[in-house]
Parts: structure tokens; sequence; C-alpha cells
RNA sequence: GGCGUCGUAGCCAAGUGGCUAAGGCAUCGGAUUGCAAAUCCGACAUCGUGGGUUCGACUCCCACCGACGCCUCCA
């Protein structure tokens, strides 16, 4: 596959989008500035590896071959001091956090990446980058460190877009050691106690920035596609990256520079994990800000409770240089439009008896009959191609489902118009189509996890559906309504199908729900002399292992 | 202060120098349903304010107001 003329990516460097090109022929090389592993992650950080997910799966789509690296920075003085506070090794806390950080990525959905370099796996790579630096000149020892010497690059400030007199600080704790205040530290010498690496200048570690010039240079080469990270790494990190590479090398380091926008969770809070968030200290539960413990440890939880499904699409729903507000109640109502989606799916299995999830659409962007579809699929590649604008390419999905669900109204397809083989063949491709293109999205993937409650709830609820269809055919709906009533407390609802009723929701404590309403039920039917539906209940029950005992303060059910 | 980004309906959010400014959530009608749910159809925006350029701007330029980011660690 030759290059993609019609995509356009922003460059940070150029502030405008430009044409896609690649160094290499069919080959993408990309590059995202992974987390310093000190903490549990939070929701931010995985804004960065969705995109590039996306990015990802669509120029495989393309027709690229694409090694994608995400380093992992696993020594710095966070991590120290982290491991100090508690008394284990740095090493600890790094695995700590780099389990929790791979398992937050999985449950997104996040499985593109190719290499997942560790600082600490490349000090070799380092030191030697480092010395290579010194050789030419823009380097120099001082009393341990080592540090770039900023004045030597003329093209300093060109990705910030500043001059070096504008970021000249006061040096900070090592400015006596610099030669300019804007020097930054490629090797840091280890103070006592600190763990350290031996190296040309003494025992030390790596400066923050130096690694990915190194990790980017062994596994993408010195000149790359794309490098991407939060909009907050442009400076000092990314800046400091080009200086170290280009010097290095006198050859660009990367074409494009793709940065992703922040998250806030409070229109007035700042971004997640930022300064206000620091600044505010103990949580005082107020303005809505998310205080660092509390932000830091929640994306596990938050997974857990939401889905990864929910939240990638909730972080995909706008753009990736757009500013996401954050909150539990958006990702929510993420939630309710993927629901749409779900149900769809389910209505292709009553129609076709096949899984949704087990289609096997076109995996190469090409000609293909799309049918109905192709005003959508087009206008979705355009919207990809346009800077990998999710958000409009989600609008031509739900454009998809509707003109699905339309269908299907039309010609009857859970019906009489099951047997008319050409419609259900032409409602297959719009949902061939749309797996097609939620794939390059990664959302879809898979089927939704179960219901809580497991196995005992979907007999019991079975039950339910049986007595409720037999009130219904006998005209009875005082029983089946009540029924439908009773279950809404549970989050479980029910939708009445030609070929019956289908049931969705539940969760942890449903089960003793679902049985407190057939138990009531039976009490009722007995109260009013409906022998037939009391014994119904007791007897359908037993059938799936669960009894019933009558006691003096009421019934209680057991399951053998 | 310097350098940037942004301001589109009740909320979220695409997009365009000129036909009806995507889509989602919510709301309100209608079809359908025993009633619901689901689904479909329909309603719902003079695009922050004020100027300018233009035959024509929401889209380009300037100013202002407001929000946010970077300039120190940060995805």
């Amino acid at each position: 596959m030759s290059a993609h003329p019609t995509l356009q990516i922003y460059n940070t460097l150029t502030r405008t989008k430009e044409p896609f090109r690649t160094v290499a022929a069919g080959k993408v090389g990309i590059y995202l500035c992974g987390p310093t592993v000190y903490d549990k992650a939070h929701i931010g950080h995985m804004v960065g590896p969705v995109i590039f997910d996306c990015i990802t799966r669509y120029l495989t789509y393309c027709g690229y071959d694409v090694n994608w690296v995400v380093n992992i920075t696993d020594v710095d003085d966070k991590l120290i001091n982290k491991a100090n506070e508690r008394g284990i090794t740095m090493l600890d806390v790094a695995e700590e956090n780099i389990k929790d950080y791979r398992d937050n990525l999985a449950a997104l959905g996040v499985d593109q990446i190719s290499h997942f370099p560790r600082a600490t796996d490349c000090m070799d790579e380092i030191i030697a980058f480092i010395a290579q630096l010194i050789e030419r000149g823009f380097a120099y020892a001082s009393e341990g460190d080592v540090y770039f010497d900023v004045l030597k690059d003329e093209a300093y400030g060109k990705l910030s877009n500043r001059s070096v007199a504008e970021t000249l600080g006061d040096g900070g704790d090592q400015a006596a050691r610099k030669r300019s205040p804007a020097d930054f530290a490629l090797w840091k010498s280890a103070k006592p106690g600190e763990p350290s690496w031996e190296s040309p200048w003494g025992p030390g570690r790596p400066g923050w920035h130096i690694e990915c010039s190194a990790m980017s240079k062994k596994l993408l080469g010195e000149t790359f596609d794309i490098h991407g990270g939060g909009l907050d790494l442009v400076f000092p990190h990314h800046e400091n990256e080009i200086a170290q590479s280009e010097c290095c090398h006198a050859a660009p380091m990367v074409t494009y520079w793709a940065h992703n926008g922040l998250l806030r969770r409070d229109p007035s809070a700042g971004k997640i994990g930022g300064k206000s968030e620091r600044d505010a200290g103990a949580d005082d539960g107020g303005g809505g800000k998310m205080s660092r413990s509390k932000g830091a440890g929640g994306l596990a939880d938050l997974i857990k409770k939401q889905g990864g499904e929910r939240i990638r699409f909730f972080l995909l729903r706008t753009h990736y240089r757009s500013t996401v507000l954050f909150s539990e109640p958006a990702i929510e109502e993420a939630g309710i439009g993927l629901d749409s989606f779900h149900r769809l799916f389910k209505r292709y299995t009553r129609v076709t008896g096949k899984d949704f999830y087990a289609i096997k659409p076109p995996t190469k962007r090409g000609a293909a009959a799309r049918g109905l579809a192709t005003p959508s699929y087009e206008k979705f590649l355009a919207a990809m191609d346009d800077d990998f604008n999710t958000g409009g390419a989600i609008g031509e999905l739900f454009e998809l489902a509707r003109l699905a669900n339309k269908y299907c109204d039309d010609h009857d397809l859970e019906n009489a118009g099951k047997t008319n083989t050409a419609a259900v063949a032409e409602f297959t491709t719009l949902l061939t189509t749309l797996k097609e293109l939620s794939n390059i999205l990664g959302i879809f993937t898979t089927a939704p996890a179960a219901s809580g409650g497991g196995e005992l709830l979907s007999q019991v609820m079975q039950v339910v559906i049986d007595l409720r269809a037999e009130s219904r055919a006998k005209k009875n709906f005082a029983v089946s309504d009540a029924i439908r009533d009773a279950l809404k407390p549970l989050a479980i609802a029910i939708e009445d199908r030609a070929g019956g009723a289908e049931w969705t929701g539940g969760g942890d404590g449903a089960v003793d729900g679902v049985m407190q309403l057939l138990i009531n039920l039976r009490a009722t039917s007995r109260q009013s002399k409906d022998f037939a539906t009391a014994d119904a209940v007791r007897n359908r029950l037993a059938a799936i292992g669960v009894t019933l005992e009558d006691r003096a303060g009421g019934t209680e059910w057991t399951k053998a």
C-alpha cells in the first residue's frame, strides 16, 4: 500500500494540518510517551493510548505496517520517594504500577502496542546516547552530572515556539553546575542510598528526557513518523527530546508531533492530576476537584463500575486535541448511546440467528459492495482522514444504526420478512459495515460481559418471563404488569418481542430480588385462590433446583 | 507578562466562505404496542460580543469578553 494522501494530521511543530507521508514506504513508526509509574493511573493517562490505539488501527486498515512504541518511565525522583515512603524498592513500586497501567489499557481495549520499553532496560543505549552528545559538543559533564548545552542548539524552542531566553528559569537546585539555567540534565549523579547505574561519569541515573530519545532511536530509528503525548509534554519534555535527538543525529527526529488534549473534571478545576489538584492538598470535597490520591487510584475502580467500553467510547466522542470535561454522569450518558447499538446487535441475531461479534468484515480499506451503508462509510473515512476525527466518525456509526433499524422495520425482518433473503442480505451488509468501522475505533470488538448474577439469575428470569407470558396470554395484564414493574427497582428491564420477551440488566443482589418477586407473586396468587399460578411458581423453581420453604416469618428459598 | 488552544441548541459534540449547520443525551408530538419498553417519523441553534474583508461569514482578519493549557513535575 502506498502513501495515503487524503489523510491529514495536525502537527504541533508547524501548527497546521499536513498531508500524511511516511519515512519508509508502507511503514509507520509511532512513539507515545507513557507514564511515570510512581502511582496508580488516572483516567487522563488513557486519552493518549486510546486515540493512538485508534490511529494504529486506522493506519493498519489503510494498509500500513505500524510499529507503535509506548515507553514506561520506571526510574525517577518520584519513584525513589515513593519507594522510601513505603519502605519497598523502586522496582517494586514500578512493577505494581505497571501492572495497574497495563490492566487499565486492556480494559479499555488498547491492544495495538508493539513495544513497551522500560527506561531501566535501556541503560546501555541511554549512556551511549549521552556519550555521543558529549562527543559532538552538545553536552558536558559537571560534578558527576551531565547537562545538555541548550545554547549550542540553534533550533531549540521550535516545537513549543519560544526562544531560549524565554525558557531561562533560575536553573533549579543544580544551577551552579550548569553553564546556562536553561540546560537540562541528561545524567544525574546518585545521592547516597539512591538506585544507580555505572556510567563514564560515575554512578547515577538518566534525566527524564533522554530515555525517550534513546528508546525511540533503538526501536524506531533516528527519524520516525509520529510522536505523541499529552499537550502538557510539549515543553519541556518534547522540546528537549528534539534537541537531544536532532543534535545527536543531525537529522529530523519526527515528522508529525501529535498532542492530545487534557481531561478536566470541572470547568474551573484545571486538568486532572494538574496543579490545582496538587495544590488543593487534603480533599475538602468542594469545587468538584479530584485530589491526587483520589484521582490517582480511581481509574481501576471507575473501569470496574462503568466498564472499559463506555470509557473508551466517551473519550472517542470528542476530538483528541480537545479538552474533555470528565464526569461519571457524562460517561453514563455515553453508555446510553452505546446501549442502542447493543440492542441493534441483538436484533441482528433475532433476524439472522448469527452473532454480531462473530462477523468478519473487510480488514483493509478498499472497494466492497456496501449498499445502503456506502454514504456513511465514506463519511466515516473522511472524518478519520481529517486528523482522526473520531467524534465525527461516531456520528456516522449512529447513522448506520438508524438505517439498519429502519430497514429492519420497513421490511419486517423480525417476522414475515425473515424469509426475504435479499432484504436480510442488505440488512447484513449494514451490520457488516458497522462492524468494519467500529473495529477501526476498537469498540464492539467483544460482547459485553454478561449481567451480574450469573447463571442462576438467567434461569430464574426465564421462569419469570414464562409466567408473565402465560398471564399475558390469558389477558391477565394485572399480573404481567406487576411483574414488569417489580423488576424495575432491580434494574432489570423487560422488552416484549414477537419471539418472546427479552430482559436486560440485573447485578449483584438481583437474584434475591427476583426470587422475592416470585415469592410475593406466589403469596398473592394464593390469596386470590389462583393456585394454578402459585403452584407453577414453586414447580418451575424446583425444576431449576430452587426450593421454597414456607416459614412463620415468610418464605425462604434455597438453591440445591 | 510570553507562547498557545477554545467559546456551535437545556447538556455533550462534528462541521462548512454561499444548497435543509452531522450525531448523541434530555424534552415534546406522532406511528407501533393490551399498556410499556425498544424501533421509526417529526419538533427543538439567527454558531461568545463588537467591528472589518467579501456579492455573501458561523466559517477569514482585528478588538473585546470569557474559559483552559504551557512557561516547574505532569498523559
